[in-house]
Parts: C-alpha cells; sequence; structure tokens
DNA sequence: AATCTAAATGAGACTTATTTGCACTTGTGT
DNA sequence: ACACAAGTGCAAATAAGTCTCATTTAGATT
C-alpha cells in the first residue's frame, strides 16, 4: 500500500540524514514509479497533478539533495535542461541511448566499453571520477514507422 | 598571411551557402587559431577584444549556422552552456576527457569504444546518428599539484 | 502531549544563457 | 552601380535555474 511504501521512503531519507518531509516523499515516490528521465519542471507538473503541495524552488532544492545523496542522479542530454531519474544503488550506472524521434531512452551498460574508458584515461594519465556516454540515433519502432 | 586567410575562410563559408560576412569570418578565424572549447560569450569578448564589430545576438545566429554546415561543433559540458570548437572533417569526431579542477579539456578517439558502441546499437536494433562521450575527472597537473 | 528550533518550504524576485522582433545594413548576382 | 534577400544590432522576451526572506514543519526535548 501507499502508507507502507511512505514509510519506506522516509525511512531511507532519514538514512541519509534528509527530513522526510512530504515533498521529499511524494518527489521520491514519483521517480520510484516510473523508467523516464524527467526534468524539474515534469517533476513538479506532475506533483501539483497529484494534489501534492510543492513549489518549483522545492522541487529543484530536493532534487539537489536527492542527488547528493546519491538517491537520484542527475542526465544532460544536452537539449537545455537537466533531467533525473531515481537510482537505486550507490554504484549503480548506466548509459544511454536516446532517439531523436520519440526521445525514448534506452538505457545500457557495456563492461567492455567502461573497461575502455580506464585504458583512455591511464594513457592521458587521467584519473576519472565520471563519465556519460549518450548515443543519439532512431530507436526500432521510429524506423520501421518510416 | 591575413588577407589571404580571409579569402580562404570566405571561400569556406560560399562553399556552404553562406554569406561570407566580417563577422562570420572573423569569428571562423578565431575559431581556427584555437584549440580551446569557448562559449559564446567567450567567443563575443574575443572578437570584441580584436576591434571586431559583432553582437551577442550575431555570435549566436553565426555559431547555429557554422554547426549546421559542420564547419563547428556544438559540445555540451553540462555546466549550463555550450561550447563551440570548429571542426575540420565533416566527418571527424573525438571525445573528452574534462578535468573538474581546472577545466583542461583532453581530445582522444578510441576505435575499440567506436566499435563497441556500435555493437551496443546493434543489439537495442538502434540506428546511431551522434554520440557524446564525456569523461571528467582530475588531469595529471592538477592531481600532482595536490 | 505540548514546546522548541534548526531545517525546509513557498512566493516571487533575480540571474544567466539564449532567442526573437524589427528597423537598418551589406554581400552578392545582374 | 542596383536591387534585394540575407545578415546584423539592439533591446525586449524566454527559459532554466537560483536566491531571499517570511512562514511552516519535522523531529528532538521536555
Ligand atoms: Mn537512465
Ligand atoms: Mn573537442
Ligand atoms: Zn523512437
Ligand atoms: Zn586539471
Amino acid at each position: 500500500m501507499s502508507a507502507a511504501e511512505n514509510q519506506a521512503l522516509k525511512k531511507v531519507l532519514r538514512e541519509h540524514e534528509l527530513k522526510a518531509t512530504n515533498q521529499r516523499v511524494a518527489l521520491l515516490k514519483l521517480l520510484d514509479a516510473t523508467n523516464e528521465h524527467f526534468d524539474a519542471d515534469e517533476i513538479y507538473l506532475a506533483l501539483r497533478q497529484k494534489q501534492k503541495n510543492v513549489s518549483r524552488a522545492t522541487v529543484y532544492r530536493s532534487l539537489e539533495a536527492l542527488v547528493e545523496q546519491h538517491l537520484v542522479s542527475r542526465v544532460d542530454f544536452g537539449d537545455g535542461r537537466m533531467r533525473f531519474e531515481r537510482c537505486q544503488d550507490e554504484d549503480e550506472h548506466h548509459d544511454h541511448l536516446i532517439c531523436e524521434k520519440c526521445g525514448q531512452v534506452i538505457e545500457f551498460f557495456n563492461l567492455e566499453m567502461e573497461a575502455q574508458q580506464l585504458s583512455v584515461c591511464e594513457e592521458h594519465d587521467f584519473t576519472p571520477s565520471t563519465h556519460t556516454m549518450h548515443i543519439f540515433g532512431t530507436c526500432a519502432e521510429c524506423r520501421k514507422k518510416n
């Protein structure tokens, strides 16, 4: 039920030294329930639609706190706004295929590619901390539609 | 000499169906002369400093046209502004290592990584058009300074 | 259960990057 | 040289995100 789920989310927040406010619980629940990569305004509007009272400022501030605690991660597809997605594990990682036609986002993880990245860093005596790998193109459905 | 260089740049512009205006020539010359990844305002200020008369609007509009013609490419390091760099060949491509300490950008090209990308796309029945791969971290000089 | 207080929120002003409308130039084909 | 579409400058408009400050609230303390 929602009540139990709320309690679980509150616990998660508290475990990360964050006050478990209604706004934060609602935001986290929203991201938990979807696979999409929402931007701040989409999150704001979705919460309003669910009769949750939140302000845009709080959406931005909560996201900042959640990202800092690795409960949410920030992705930038280069279109001028940041997107957010729930991340399960602190060390979970994946990259993205983004369909330029329909906007669909496909997630992937390729160990060989990650290994190549480390090798490139070594070659340049560079210590990596994070990376982003985004492949833009056309998804199968959109290609068929054509 | 500069005069010959200007002529060459005008030719390039005309070959791409772009009017060879002083502003565009100056902009292209500026990007040609550097390896840096400038943002629009840095370009605007650099041109002003060289006594070129340009407006910010024209910098943005010219960059748009040049990007469309693949004479310049746009890169987004996720810090809220677009950067631009001259691209030589239509099909030239490289990825980036970005030092989070000093901002230095190191370019690289790794054939194996590019191959892995194609293989990932195949697995997902995805037709790629472009991609961006940015590795953030600490460069050798910054690591030593610590 | 009532009280306390630092942290969080809401409303709206503000900032920064980029875009746009419009009157005025300028590059280029004739 | 001329004509005129394309390009430019300026200032106003957007758009994403941040900040200030008065008010509320979570969670600790009596
Ligand atoms: Mn994702
Ligand atoms: Mn580059
Ligand atoms: Zn698609
Ligand atoms: Zn560095």
